[in-house]
DNA sequence: CAGCCCGCTCGAATCGATTCGGCCTAGAAT
DNA sequence: ATTCTAGGCCGAATCGATTCGAGCGGGCTG
């Protein structure tokens, strides 16, 4: 009565602590102990606990069954705001999982890729009940509340990452509005003084079209809402359009719309990402828009932009370093350390895509300020 | 007004199943019955243990208990090669990475990510010791072996792609040596004869080089031998050099060292992959060498490199379908079907990378095998 | 020679949830 | 009115490993 290959030795099951502590002929907690090394044990005993595993073909303790003891799995969740792909395109979160698992090298914990769109269904392994022993969440996503909340019911702690969260959870950061404003004032010392913003999503809905002020009221997205403001620091009433997501062809889209009208044309752009500011690059290649003679474009993020033709003008961030701050700090939490926030700076960088204004502004009467 | 409340009831301790139970009036095995829905439970009953669970703060079964009873965590692993850094900066990883994720979707399982770089120390979560379901052994990494012998002990169903494990691990792979052997025959058809290698690395040290015998003989990364193999169908002579990694850098490096001199300089370049390519590329424009004119280049993946100016002539495989199928081979193995292979065909994109030899052979009395 | 200390093992409890068989009760059928 | 049926609920065992305190024997010291 045996559906599988029944060899002398292996029964169905496979061979679990006790088993080995019973052919090795000592007790399961001393074969524990061999394994977990954290208790007197004879070098004698251990190499007998250690043959009779290998005899039985053990591969070692149960994990879980050993976090379900220890009360800890040894993971370290990372909540991305989107489907891993759509993460994975993002240059800027690659760069930050990278600095994640550097951040968290000490604790010799994986790491377990995890969304947090909407509800899980069935036996889904989301947020709300995942094995993690701390989670990271990354970017600031709309519904971050919602996984903050569930985590802390679980009591996991958490670190965000360019997400306001208001609460006990560490922040991870850069100077979103001081590194725009700075980027801004670079634009206006240029000369520039009608400047359009393509800007990241504000909202759940990844609403995508022109700027409105309800749309930036219902603004859920920190970053987004942040760079916006140091935009407005400098130019009070620049206006421009949301991207749905933060790609080249959404700034394709978002660029094609804000020149179209030769008219009514800005003389630069102030993009909230570089892939957004490639896309507006590329829109004003297809208008035959001089980039930066007659228009120039600011980037955000510092990345290399797939072929991209030029060095663009943008606000290099740390991103690997705040990834690696953020895993630090879920070293400490679990250290039992009083959480700590961060903010790293951005530095402009100025490549060929920023230069003066064209000398005749674009017709329409616009303020004429340079004497 | 309390937002921590220390209720009559909260210990330090965080309320099990069995709190939520005991306030609820109702036995432990009937809360874990309203909770999975998988027995008959009256509404009222249940409705009276979810509003016990919120009152007392609950949210929800600990996995670590749920997984050690139930025997799954809800967890595939993905086991990388390299770093997670070096796997996530190549283009082609990440998209098959994406096709895992589409294809276990059914599962909403998790993906944590694992890499077998030697033992791991102390209490770390490799591949020895994860609580996965299954694992997807992704690239051909040279101790693969050593991967799949722990999960066989184990007893984890695991699922390769791209690597011979020979066993029954299925394997989800393409035709790597069919595919350039069509891609050297378009070289040979175009009139080259005198054709140089740029491969992947051979071996776990990853040694860089020019190609000997040795290495070739000591493979154990098929795709690179695979590749090879194709080249030299067509170019039984051929030589060249190999990478140390799959990257614009050690191409470039390989590149300067195969157009070096001007003497013995091939006509055509084959490199194993795309960014190895552009390296190569990249060398000859530092060199002077046209790029079709005086050497063709023939990549191998069919990804958009990052800055390269040209239509890479290369063979396009399908990363994301090689993802998905793998995902999908995960589920049947979990469901307790056979496992099942699958071999995807790659496809020839002439870009503008190639083209026939230069006239006068590059001097050297090479072969003049052309009448 | 007796007593004490120390190092090694063992038992038993615990972590938190799930599952299976059995029991109980209310309503229905005869 | 009695028996049958079935839906609901409970008890207890189980998953696999870890941990803490107790026991026990041998070596060292006074």
């Amino acid at each position: 009565m045996q559906t599988d290959p029944a060899p002398r030795t292996a029964p169905i099951t496979r061979p679990t602590l006790a088993d080995v502590a019973a052919l090795a002929g000592v007790s399961a907690s001393t074969a524990s102990l061999a394994y977990s090394g954290s208790g007197p044990v004879s070098d004698a005993t251990k190499e007998r606990v250690l043959a009779a595993a290998s005899e039985l073909g053990y591969a070692g303790p149960d994990p879980r069954g050993r976090s379900l003891r220890r009360g800890r799995s040894g993971i370290v969740g990372v909540v991305l705001e989107e489907r891993v792909r759509a993460a994975f395109l993002d240059p800027v979160k690659i760069q930050m999982l990278d600095g994640i698992t550097e951040g968290i090298a000490p604790l010799g914990a994986g790491l377990l890729l995890l969304t947090d769109t909407g509800e899980e269904g069935g036996n889904a392994v989301g947020i709300e009940s995942a094995p993690v022993d701390a989670v990271v969440l990354v970017g600031c996503s709309p519904r971050l509340g919602h996984s903050v909340e569930a985590l802390r019911r679980r009591g996991i702690p958490a670190v965000a990452i360019e997400g306001a969260t208001g609460d006990d959870v560490p922040q991870i950061s850069i100077d979103n509005r001081e590194a725009t404003r700075r980027g801004a004032e670079y634009l206006r010392d240029l000369g520039h003084t009608d400047v359009a913003l393509v800007t990241l999503p504000f909202d759940a809905a990844r609403t995508r079209g022109p700027l409105t002020p309800d749309l930036e009221r219902g603004s859920t997205a920190d970053t987004a809402s942040e760079r916006l403001l140091g935009a407005r620091d400098v130019f009070p009433h620049a206006t421009g359009r949301a991207a749905a997501v933060s790609s080249i062809e959404e700034g394709l889209e978002a660029g094609r719309a804000l020149l179209a009208d030769p008219a009514h044309r800005p003389t630069a752009v102030i993009a909230q990402s570089d892939l957004l500011a490639a896309g507006v690059i590329q829109a004003a290649e297809e208008l035959g828009v001089a980039v930066p003679a007659e228009l120039s474009v600011l980037g955000f993020d510092g990345i290399r932009v797939d072929g991209l033709q030029h060095d663009l003008t943008t606000l290099v961030q740390p991103s690997v370093a705040k990834g690696r701050a953020a895993g630090e700090a879920v070293v400490q939490l679990l250290a039992g350390e009083p959480p700590e926030s961060v903010c790293f700076t951005s530095t402009l960088h100025v490549g060929d895509t920023t230069g003066p204004p064209p000398r005749s502004p674009s017709a329409a009467g616009a303020t004429p300020s340079r004497p």
